[in-house]
DNA sequence: GTTTGTGAAACGATTCACAGCT
DNA sequence: AGCTGTGAATCGTTTCACAAAC
């Protein structure tokens, strides 16, 4: 497929979000202008965005808001279910999973793991925390998707290696250190002291 | 001053990383190509950054670590410290609060608002959980520079539209909500499921 | 010899504008 | 008449490449 940049695939991302408002309201269609001015964007924008992955919409009318939902979420690779393990069962890691988006969009917690003696064997929002050196054998075990990492810094490049070992693809990243990984892995960092950075960034640039 | 792109700012907090590491080990020179290799990025790309805000490196030698970190700190503003406030007691906004990285940089959370009255009074990392209803009254005694929104989607257009009217010109946004603001506001919103969706995109799409 | 700083070139993303359907 | 789909134009960002400084 034609590489779509990173902006797309956000942009995709908030265009369903909306659909599905729109389409708990009983809305049946929908323009390019009216996703536009929700998602502050562009009508031409919303449009070039979907034309990368095919034509959607009828001229003149619209776009279908649950055939577009459906497109969407198959774009996204939304259809299926999505097995997630998470390392680290720090406070972030605890707000993480508990958070009903995950769920409610297919990404499944299945298992917990840390190092930390004290935390293996506590019960996490009806999962146990187990131990980090079953990784490997519990992903042979079962094949996961995605992984979360919510390591201190210093550990995360262990752990990442360990997951891309075992066969994990993708890894959302929340330990402030940038990773190393092959080119088929795919890593989404977030890190809290760069987003307020940007805004300190912001307050002293005006 | 010149429109510096976002990209810009976030690969300047990167580097600034890098250079405090570099300076705890008591390296007093870093090239561009080192800077690079770290941040996964080209030496051009590097000098490029650095060269909107001024020359800060030797030819021949390349950067005072030292200055260099003292430069950029100053470039994000980050030579003072930032009153924020934390709207949302719930699960997120405790990770938050006592993630180190925030006050080690200078980001000190002094209050934390809920509408909740079982939450409202409770302790909380050595501050009370404040009733929302304050939020003005405080913020016209105590100025403050950024608010963290950690609500429900629903009500996070109202507490901005607060917030905004007593003056806060910075918003650290993790409600999954599209929020308006005037043009002299910067919001940063933070999506975890728009994240995950990124790597399910990126997991069907090879 | 090394490495910066920076115009110029290449690349990529957004916006324009309009022909083509409904 | 209204709105999509899309080439072409524009705008912004990254990479190249080299003269200048050390």
């Amino acid at each position: 497929m034609r590489k779509i940049s990173e902006s797309t695939v956000r942009r995709l991302s908030l265009y369903l979000r909306f659909l599905e408002q729109f389409d708990a309201q009983g809305q049946a269609t929908i323009s390019s202008a009216e996703l536009a001015r929700r998602g502050g964007t562009t009508s031409a924008q919303v449009r070039k965005d979907l034309s990368f992955f095919g034509s959607f919409g009828k001229r003149g009318l619209g776009y279908s808001v649950p055939e577009l939902t459906a497109r969407i979420r198959d774009i996204l690779g939304l259809r299926r279910t999505y097995r997630v393990v998470l390392v680290g069962a720090g406070r972030i890691g605890s707000a993480l999973i508990q958070y009903p988006g995950f769920r409610q969009r297919g990404f499944h917690v299945r298992a917990i793991y840390d190092t930390d003696p004290k935390k293996i064997g506590s019960g996490w929002n009806g999962l146990v925390v187990k131990d980090a050196r079953q990784l490997e054998s519990d992903l042979a075990r079962e094949p996961t998707d995605i992984a979360i990492v919510v390591t201190p810094a210093e550990a995360a490049q262990d752990v990442v290696d360990r997951l891309v070992r075992a066969g994990v693809k993708a890894i959302l990243n929340f330990a402030p250190a940038q990773l190393v990984v092959p080119a088929d892995v795919v890593v989404k960092s977030v890190n809290m002291a760069l987003e307020l950075e940007t805004l300190s960034f912001a307050l002293a640039n005006r």
